[in-house]
Formats: C-alpha cells, structure tokens, sequence
RNA sequence: GGCCCCGUAGCUCAGCAGGAUAGAGCGACCGCCUCCUAAGCGGUAGGCCACAGGUUCGAAUCCUGUCGGGGCCGCCA
C-alpha cells in the first residue's frame, strides 16, 4: 500500500476507537500552506459530534496516540481543531522503494471492483471525418476510459453510429454525385450535399466497381446499394482518425440495427408500461424561438417526471419515429447488457440533450444503473498568430487528421486534456511545437529524458547498468535535503489524485499534477548546479548516487504512469 | 423567453467531497551557465474569486437572484 493510503487507514482506525463511524467527511490532505504541515486533517472537527467530545478534545486524543507512532515528527492542533503532521522524512523516502517495485503500476488501484462501465464517446455522424472538436471527445473519451481501467474498472469502448437517419440519406446522395463525377459528368454540388473533397476518392470506388451502371438510373435503384458502401467507408475513416490517436473502440453500435430488430419498439413498450408514455400538445417554446408554431398531437414521454424541462415527443406527426426513438431503444439496449454504470461523452452542441438522455436511462434502470454525461467544449484553433474559422458544411473546419499529422498523436493528447473538459480550450498549432518550458507537453516529456540520460550516465561511472532492484536496494538515508524530501512527498500524492480523477471522471488532473512533478523535478536539478550535493551522480560515492537514482527513477515512474493514462509514450530523449 | 456551461492576476486557466493567509503558466520587470543537457532555474509586481443576498463554526466552492460571455432549444439527425 502506498504511504498516504497507510497513514489514512490508520487514522481512520483510531478514530473508529473514538466512536467516529462515518469517515465521510474526514479530509487528510496536503494543506494549501506549509506551515500546516506535510497532512492535515479536519477528523477531530468533523468527528466530535459522533465522538461525543469537543473538537479541541478530540484532537488533543489523536495528537497523543499519534505522537507514539514513530513515523510522526510533530503534530499541532490548529484552529478549530485541525491536526497538521509532520512526518520523518524517512516516511515519504521510504515510499520510493514502494514506487520503484510497482513501477508502472504505481497508482493504480481496484476501486472499480471490475465493475462494466460503458462508456460511449465521439459518436459523429458517419459522413465524413472527424475534425478538431470530435478530436477533443476522442481523447477525453479514451484517457477517462484508461483512468477507469487503471483503476479497477472494465471499460467497454463504444461509438454510436448514427447511420438511419436523413443525413446519411444526403451522404448517400453526395456521393452518388462523386460517382458521376468519377466517370467524367460535370455535377452541381448543392449547399443540401456534403461538400468534401474526401467523397471524391468514395465516387471513384464506385465507378471502378460498377461502372456507368448506375448512371442514369433512378434513385431506386441504387440508393440502398450505395448507402451502405458510402457508410462503410465512413466508418473506414473515422476508424482511421481515431487510430491516428492510438484509440480503438470495442465496438460500433449502429442505430439502423434499432429499427430493424424491434428494439425501439420494445423500448418504447417498456416505457408505455410504466405510464410514461402519452399523447399530448407540447406548449409552444417561449420567446418565439420557432417560427410558424402549430400545435401538434404527438406521442410523448413523461421525462419532466425525471428532471427534465419539458415531456419529449418521441413520434412525428406523420408516426415515424424522432431521432428521440432510437435513443430511448439505444439506452434500453445498453442497460440489458448488464453494464453497472454508464457515461457518455457529448460535444458541447449536444448539451441539451443530457437531461432527457438521464431521464431515459433512470426510467428503464428504475434508477438502477447510474449515468454520467460529460460535455466537452469546444476546441479554438489558432495558426500563424491567428484564429481559425471553422464552418461546417463549407468542410472548412479543421480536421483531426491535420492536427495529428502537424504535432504528432502524444502532442494532441495532451493538449485536448489541459483543460478541465467543460471548459473551452485554445489549440495553437504554433506554441504547441514549440521545443520550451512555455510547452507543457515538452516541459513533462523532458522531466523524464532528464531521468532517463542521468541513469545511463551513472550506469557509465559506476560501470555497470543499474537496474530497478538495485534502485530498490538502495540507502535511502542519503536523500537527506529538504527539495530531495520534497519531491518524494509529492511523488507519494500520485495514488490520490488518480483516485479523485478517477472518481470525478476528470483525466485533466492527472496532466496537472504531471506538471507539478515535473517542475518540481526541473528545479532540484537545476539546484544541483549551484549545490554538488544535490546532483543525482555523486562521484566517488556510488550508495548516495543509487539514492538519488533512486529519487529521479522514482519521479520518471510516476511520469510514465500519469502519460500512460493519457495515452502519450513518454520519451527517452529528446531529438532535435 | 427557457435550459446547460462559463465568469478567479493584464492573458490562458487550476483550485482537491465547503476548510485555516488565494494558486500555476504566459506576458512584464530583475537575476542565475568554470556546474549530471540553460530545451533549465530563482525572484518581484499583479486578485473585493462578476455582483447581491442566504445556509454554515467556516464559502471561490453549496442555494437564490441580478449582470456579462458561449452553446442548445417542436415534425434535422
């Protein structure tokens, strides 16, 4: 067990002597400031109710059964009743013995209990490839679903493929023109087509395979035939664009299949059985958002009853099913898999449809089976010092596969993660190559070379190659110095912040505390110009070296594990 | 008009189940290479956490309202 999780455990122990069962509220973190020492903790505040003492008194408790611990060094009762310790340092330099043997499996953990997540995310509509704001779902997607999987839980990748309904009807139709064109005709590509170059290659598919067979032919007669071959080679894309990014869905679920199995009926049934489903009128937006309102008869469902605004209509006028149907049928069908817990990642243009997406999910779950749904805001492209304009149906909109091909899949990963994933995020195709501290990606990638060269250049002046055992081997008493204990104790935080991302679905705090470690990693080294005592390779003095490998190792492990969350190779060294 | 997200330093953003004196990077200014990679490090300046109430021993954090920015809003999916 790592450090923190053993001085927590014991702390709820003795509280649990006290009479403090609940453990909930109970804090034991590294405070904001120094003077209050390495771990803080409000227990005696929060548990002298249940102890039935005062908080004063109940901190006067802990304090005297923690000063016989002998990994404390000091303990002070602060305010209304904080405890702030201070622990010996050979506390936090021992931990590194433990980071070293678990390696990259430092931090992870069994929260999860193998608990099913599904968890669905990029989800674009299948007619064309993906661009820059479904680059930012792909990797936020992907990284939350490595954090799960680090921590316990088995994550099914999936994407729902929207390939029933009238867009693919004009993808089908965009291409027939591309067809045409591949033959020599001259098409008239409409603003209702998509305009994209990348259905050309599509149109020249078709004509090598049928010729001028469908030329002149009515719609009929190639319509279903050249769907189905513009789809999969829609999907062909975007299953190429994600694994430009090192992402591989588990599985595309395609709604088209909803419809034909029945399962949208069986959805809605089961919604109809349980009241949920009536005819009604919806009240006409307010504020006059719509033009031409004319009040309707249409199926709807109770979502209201689930915290949604309004009841959603599930059926068009004419009875065929809205967009909602499947939907509905879709989250049906996600439940009867059995899976504990659901999550879905939408772009920041579906944010509206959370609420009755929730709504659905508790009313055939019976609120069994909990969802969470995180939006990602959109992505801001800056190049040459200048914002790009992205427009959407003109196929001006910058596309993932640029993205990739200009900084690389590792860049792109960790930028799409350095904001929290609801907030906007800025990608400058200029900072981001660039071979500095300004560039965070750089500044942590160079934090482990760093390590990386010091081990091959100890493993030369010791003469031999020095291996994990030998670093786990080692004399820690010679990591004496103030910085040196500094960063092992912030090494020793890296189990807990997986552990909050992990539970908060937030893969942006790893790359926060990557850059911590890193920084705090830069200015020992740099120390060590000014102060010889500090450099990791001591000559003549190979035990205080191992040591201080140790340290650095130590520092690269957490580095390594945090970029493996987030899908970037770290590197051994930097070229250029 | 309604709903969702956002509003923290000049700029871009963190802020950990509400915790004790508000954080980082950039930009600005001042410094550091006879020394394992200066691709780096240190320091200074800069904030009424949009505003007003409320809950609490305690609020940037939770609740209500106001203002400001973005997104979405019935027979498009």
């Amino acid at each position: 067990m790592d450090i923190i999780s053993e001085l927590r455990r014991d702390l709820m122990e003795v509280l649990t002597r006290y009479g403090v069962e609940d453990h909930q509220a109970v804090t034991f973190e590294r405070p904001k400031f120094e003077a209050h020492g390495e771990l803080a903790t409000n227990a005696a505040i929060v548990g002298a109710k249940q102890a039935k003492i005062s908080p004063r008194a109940l901190a006067e408790r802990l304090k005297s059964d923690f000063l016989d611990d002998d990994r404390v060094q000091k303990i002070e009762i602060a305010g209304p009743g904080f405890l702030n310790f201070v622990f010996q340092p050979s506390v936090w330099v021992e931990n590194l013995r433990y980071v070293i043997q678990k390696g990259q499996d430092f931090g992870a953990s069994n929260r999860g209990r193998g608990q099913r997540v599904l968890l669905e995310f990029v989800s674009a509509n299948p007619t064309g490839p993906l661009h820059i704001g479904h680059a930012r779902g792909a990797v936020f997607g992907d990284s939350l679903a490595r954090l799960l999987e680090f921590t316990g839980f088995d994550v099914t990748r999936e994407y729902y493929l929207n390939d029933g309904g009238a867009q693919v009807d004009t993808l089908t139709r965009s291409v027939y023109l591309r067809y045409l064109e591949a033959l020599g005709q001259k098409i008239n590509i409409s603003k209702d087509h998509y305009r994209g170059d990348y259905l050309k290659s599509v149109g020249v598919s078709l004509a090598k395979i049928y010729q001028d067979q469908f030329v002149d032919q009515t719609e009929e007669e190639w319509f279903d035939l050249f769907r189905e071959f513009s789809i999969n080679e829609m999907v062909e894309f975007i299953q190429q664009d994600l694994q430009c990014l090192g992402i591989k869905m588990d599985h595309f679920f395609s709604e088209a299949t909803l419809s034909e199995s029945g399962k949208i009926d069986q959805a809605i049934d089961r919604l109809e059985q349980r009241g949920l489903i009536y005819r009604g009128e919806l009240p006409p937006p307010k504020g006059g958002a719509i033009d031409g309102w004319v009040p309707r008869q249409q199926k709807l469902f109770r979502s209201t009853r689930f915290g949604d605004d309004v009841d959603r209509p599930i059926q068009k006028s004419d009875d065929s099913w809205t967009y909602f149907a499947p939907d509905i049928a879709y989250h049906f069908d996600k439940i009867s898999r059995g899976f504990d817990q659901l999550i879905n990642v939408f772009g920041a243009d579906h944010s509206g449809y959370i609420k009755r997406i929730r709504a659905v999910v508790m009313a055939l779950s019976d609120d069994k089976v909990p969802i969470d749904i995180k939006v990602t805001q959109t992505v801001r492209v800056s190049k040459d010092g200048g914002a790009q304009k992205m427009s959407k149906r003109a196929g001006e909109f910058v596309q993932l596969r640029e993205a990739v091909e200009a900084v690389g899949p590792d860049v792109t990963r960790f930028v799409m993660l350095m904001r929290k994933n609801d907030a906007q995020l800025d990608f400058d195709f200029d900072q981001v190559r660039e071979q500095s501290a300004d560039n965070p990606v750089f500044y942590v990638q160079y934090g482990h070379t760093r390590v990386c060269s010091a081990l091959k250049l100890a493993a030369e002046k010791l003469e031999s190659p020095v291996t994990d055992d030998d670093l786990a081997k080692a004399d820690y008493a010679h990591l004496n110095h103030e910085r040196q204990i500094a960063l092992a104790r912030r090494i020793a935080e890296w189990p807990r912040v997986v552990e909050q991302a992990s539970r908060l679905h937030e893969p942006h705090r790893i790359v926060f505390f990557l850059y911590t470690v890193a920084s705090e990693f830069h200015a020992l080294w740099t120390l060590g110009h000014r102060q010889p005592e500090l450099r990791i390779v001591q000559k003549g003095d190979p035990q205080g070296t191992l040591a201080r490998l140790a340290l650095a190792r130590a520092t690269a492990v957490a580095i390594s594990s945090g970029l493996s969350i987030l899908g970037v190779t770290p590197l051994k060294e930097m070229r250029g």
